[in-house]
RNA sequence: GCGCCCGUAGCUCAGCUGGAUAGAGCAUCGGCCUUCUAAGCCGAGGGUCCCAGGUUCGAGUCCUGGCGGGCGUGCCA
């Protein structure tokens, strides 16, 4: 793969700023916010002012003086308190464009990860009632965040984890037995501590007529004659988890393993943690409990492995089910959960270095609480859930790209109000319709193209054509800018991939769809029919077009990255909700 | 009390390793259809970047101390 202008240029900094006697700085160019600016821009005459002691204007001078005249360079300047721009000349700035009609659905793709293993772990919602909200924002977050990780050379593996052991199972159980007999017409109250959702008592009705088909003996259905807690239990959990599945395939997220607490138990891996955890010295016992020392971690305070009676408390399971993970081969783990678990953090990690793992595993990425507001009122969606929303009412309503790109709009450590008025509306102030119109607008010139006779001397756009266009050509300052917009995504892509940031996606792809859009209303045959793509000078509309096929690539590969839908319509009855919603 | 996160325009929020005049969307106001689909575009108004110190050529960004909000702080998960 030929270099970009941009990294020919960084280079040449570079070497520049190594002549001055600094040989051991990074370079990193920027786009300059002002187009006004150029096309890059360097601080580092800014940044080595202190070190050299000296101007950073003087420095800024004398590297553009060293630097002479660069290929593809049209104009260095000095600017400013010491920046240097770089102003392409038309060619280079349309290299880009090449590189992106090349590489097509790849474009944006890296090997940072270089082929090595990461798990991301997300949702793992409790088999106890159906996926809210907050697992929503975390299925978006998590599916995205591999997706990002895939896309910049990491082999992903999907996994959540369910815990379908303990004393909530208890309360499950009984919970649904209280709707069984209720059912039976017996005056038995929900417990207090247990699940007090509709969707218990559906549970119920429903093991209830499973019970009066089975074939078995007992079939009268009278209280003394619902199946024992333990048959319950396993019911419930398994119409849960199956409830939870359908919930997240209409989300559109797909697992590669579900791994079941049970398990742990069932393999004696819970018990091999207890005493490998025993063995070394920093367990103890205090009323009638065995502690573990985390404070030695930097855990706020020691906490309990297995309680007084005897059994353990969930942070066992937990550091078992994390060394499965080291054992199954991931050194590298990022688990997606809510703010909430945040003080679980420190202790599986505590647990884990006491067995000699390394002190940053796993990697959490932890996300605040979502509300959903409508009129600017905050609404609760579900009386079948009991107290919260859940995911299902919502993607739903709202269609499942929809809704994932709301979830991804805004970094995970900020609190999410997911805005109903703005998902629902089919305009584009909603912002996942602005992007994703912005794509079917540029799918129908692309297609218009290919219909219009532009007479013998003139082929229909082909990619072919697209890429044997004469890119400099773009000479319009909207054209000059959405070309550099579109060089930027794959830089997009990685940064959004170390740092665990989906939203930043979002926000590239906003912004390239406003100079779509901004462009593309230019050059409307109402106003300047000479800015129009579809102009009959064949080179020009060639050079266009190409620059069409490229910020189409573009928005649908970030589309895609965050999970949501590219359609190459959007419908326009005003009726039918749009295409793009992803509901189907 | 202690720990983590947050505090930027009327509202919801961006702001990359500290950089040029602090941005976007919504809302408000004013323009633009002889449709490459106006579900759009152009423009305007709107800010003590919570406060106070500090670090430096330069701080919304880093450090310290406050204030305000969320979450957590179980032999619950």
């Amino acid at each position: 793969m030929s270099s970009s202008p941009e990294q020919q240029v960084a280079r040449a900094v570079q070497a520049a700023v190594a002549e001055l006697g600094v040989p051991d700085v990074g370079v990193r160019l920027e786009r300059p916010k002002d187009p006004a600016h150029g096309d890059w821009a360097s601080n580092i005459a800014l940044t080595l002012a202190s070190r050299l002691r000296r101007p950073p204007r003087e420095i800024a001078a004398e590297l553009a003086e060293r630097l002479g005249a660069l290929d593809g360079v049209a104009a260095i300047e000095v600017a400013g308190p010491g920046f240097l721009n770089f102003r392409l000349d038309a060619a280079a700035a349309g290299s880009a464009l090449r590189r992106i009609l090349a590489q097509d659905a790849g474009y944006g793709r890296s090997d940072q990860g270089q082929g090595r293993r990461i798990m991301v772990e997300f949702v793992s919602a409790n088999p106890t009632g159906p996926l809210h909200l907050g697992h929503g924002r975390q299925a978006a977050l998590g599916d995205a965040i591999a997706n990002l990780l895939e896309w910049t050379g990491w082999i992903v593996h999907r996994e959540f984890y369910f815990n379908d052991a303990g004393r909530q199972m208890d309360r499950l159980a009984a919970s649904v037995r209280a709707r069984c007999l209720q059912a039976l017409g017996v005056d038995e109250p929900v417990p207090e501590d247990g699940y007090h959702g509709e969707y218990v008592a559906e549970i119920a009705r429903a093991l209830l007529e499973e019970v009066r088909q089975a074939p078995a003996a007992e079939t009268h259905s009278d209280a003394a004659s619902v199946p024992p807690l333990d048959a319950m239990r396993r019911f419930a959990v398994a119409r849960l988890r199956k409830e939870q599945e359908m919930d997240l395939e209409a989300f559109k997220v797909r697992f590669d393993q579900f791994y079941s607490e049970t398990s742990l138990y069932d393999e004696g891996r819970v018990e091999a943690t207890v005493r490998a955890l025993n063995d070394t010295d920093l367990t103890y016992r205090q009323d009638g409990a065995l502690w573990l020392r985390t404070t030695s971690f930097g855990d706020q305070k020691d906490r309990v492995m297995l309680k007084s009676d005897g059994s353990p408390t969930y942070f066992l399971p937990d550091v078992a089910y994390h060394l499965s993970k080291w054992e199954r081969g991931f050194r590298h783990v990022v688990n997606v959960q809510g703010a909430d678990h945040h003080s679980t953090v420190d202790r599986v990690r505590a647990g884990l270095q006491a067995l000699g793992r390394p002190s940053g595993y796993p990697e959490y990425v932890l996300h605040q609480m979502v509300t959903v507001e409508r009129g600017g009122q905050e609404v609760r969606f579900s009386k079948r859930a009991g107290s919260y929303a859940t995911l299902a009412d919502l993607v739903a309503e709202t269609g499942a790209g929809v809704a994932r790109y709301f979830f991804l709009m805004r970094r995970p450590e900020a609190h999410l109000t997911f805005d109903l008025d703005m998902a629902l509306d089919p305009s584009d102030k909603n912002p996942v319709y602005k992007v994703q119109y912005a794509h079917a607008r540029l799918c129908r010139l692309l297609a218009l193209d290919r219909e219009q006779d532009w007479g013998p001397a003139a082929p229909a756009g082909r990619p072919s054509e697209h890429a044997r266009a004469e890119l400099s050509r773009l000479t319009h300052p909207l054209e000059r800018e959405l070309a550099g917009q579109l060089a930027e995504f794959p830089g997009f892509v990685t940064r959004a991939a170390t740092s665990r940031a989906p939203h930043l996606v979002c926000g590239y792809l906003e912004k390239t769809a406003g100079l779509v859009n901004s462009w593309y209303q230019a050059g409307h045959p109402s106003r300047r029919p000479d800015l129009a793509a579809l102009v009959r000078d064949e080179p020009v509309r060639t050079a266009r077009l190409a620059l069409v096929q490229a910020a189409r690539i573009v928005l649908r590969n970030g589309l895609t990255v965050l999970g949501v839908p590219a359609p190459s319509r959007m419908h326009r009855d005003a009726d039918a909700p749009p295409a793009g919603g992803g509901s189907a």
